[in-house]
DNA sequence: CCTCCATCTTGACGATGACAAGTTAGAAAC
DNA sequence: GTTTCTAACTTGTCATCGTCAAGATGGAGG
């Protein structure tokens, strides 16, 4: 059901006119979004609440998104922009292959712990509209970072029946990566309520990571 | 409109004393929930449903758990229980130590697709009372089984300042194996709808848990 | 037989997501 | 400049939810 067709030329005015018409309403209840679930959590969220902080009445955000779930799928898709900005990001700190590979799951691990509900959100199927485009190039993304620094360490020659998206060794490390961010971020590996638990974690994060590097060959 | 029949001739098998109107309800409800859990999962769980399949008011359960939470953290107990069995019984099909340490992770796996939703739960912080006696045991049982499988293969001398709880292999062992369910049961890793994409599944798992533990030695 | 009280019911409250129908404003057409 | 058109937003409503309060019920011990 094609409802809406955007009107690309709409910023007319320096946006923050406070008027019947927002403006940019689409942008402030992604914003508002994300604040109700870094205050609220995940199960925390409500639509009206992010209406209410955009400051326009509960019915409005249908305008722009279909549902709580098409709100929530837009505040997914840029999680993972910014998962895989922070998998590059962390990767760059790193000169050696193998060590950029550890980076780049330490960042991953660092976003989790950052940004935790909206991690969490990332990885709720019931909560995303998984056809959505933007989700899926942005999650596809945020893997392909993993991919591409594997290969970097440990060349392209995958084992028979396997390619880029199925080869074990990567996925071993994505599971690895992923499992702890998970663990960490729902509070299993210790608390994270101040900024020293997160470091603490973090140090805990790395001395994980290179246990398993220094093991971690590609498997052929 | 009052479909509800009473059972006046219910089954008079005294397992539980708790014998009164319905008969047992708080079991009732659990057995309801996981019902509720699997067919609608963890977002599409409420307290009402429940009732209504037990055959009681909307506000009975409320006298034997005090809210939704307390439901679902039993639920959430169970499955930790079972995940233990499941582990210990993957466990038990293999001879070699360090199979079994992979056999572990292929029970915890196993048992994450074959309950969905109760896994997602178990791990869903906010939807459960984390001071519940029965589910502290039950969690914390299902993780030493990995510690004690681990340290079966591979002995107790843990690295200095890291005991059989924060021992990083032994982290970096649980990391993988929870990353490698959470993702299959999410779909990432592929579909989970027919008995034969389980098996698909179950074969990689394997094949990426057997590329794990051939570098998997203790960093010592 | 009778009383007690845990168990369960009924009813109500505020909140939510979604939908329907009405209102407004601003751009395009005239 | 005026009119028209329509996307953007509002108000109102509905079914459903979790929780609470107060009343009804019936089994067990006296």
């Amino acid at each position: 059901m094609d409802l809406k067709k955007k009107r690309p030329l709409k910023r007319k005015t320096p946006a923050r006119v406070k008027a019947y018409h927002h403006g940019d309403l689409a942008v402030a209840l992604v914003d508002a979004a994300e604040t109700v679930l870094t205050e609220r959590g995940v199960e925390g969220f409500t639509l009206r609440e992010c209406a209410r902080r955009a400051g326009v009445s509960h019915a409005a955000p249908a305008h722009h998104f279909k549902d709580a779930k098409g709100l929530l799928t837009e505040v997914a898709a840029l999680g993972y922009e910014r998962l895989t900005e922070a998998e590059r990001k962390a990767r760059e700190e790193e000169a050696d292959p193998k060590d950029r590979l550890l980076g780049t799951g330490i960042g991953y691990v660092r976003f989790a712990l950052s940004h935790p509900a909206q991690f969490q959100l990332m990885f709720q199927r019931s909560l995303i509209d998984r056809t959505n485009a933007r989700f899926i190039a942005a999650s596809r993304a945020a893997f392909q970072v993993f991919i591409e620094t594997y290969i970097e360490a440990f060349g392209t020659n995958f084992p028979a029946g396997m390619d880029r998206d199925t080869d074990p060794s990567v996925m071993r490390e994505w599971a690895l990566v992923h499992g702890f961010a998970t663990l960490a971020v729902q509070g299993q590996l210790g608390p994270t309520d101040t900024t020293a638990d997160i470091a603490k974690l973090m140090a805990f994060t790395r001395t994980v990571f290179e246990s398993a590097r220094k093991y971690g060959q590609p498997l052929r």
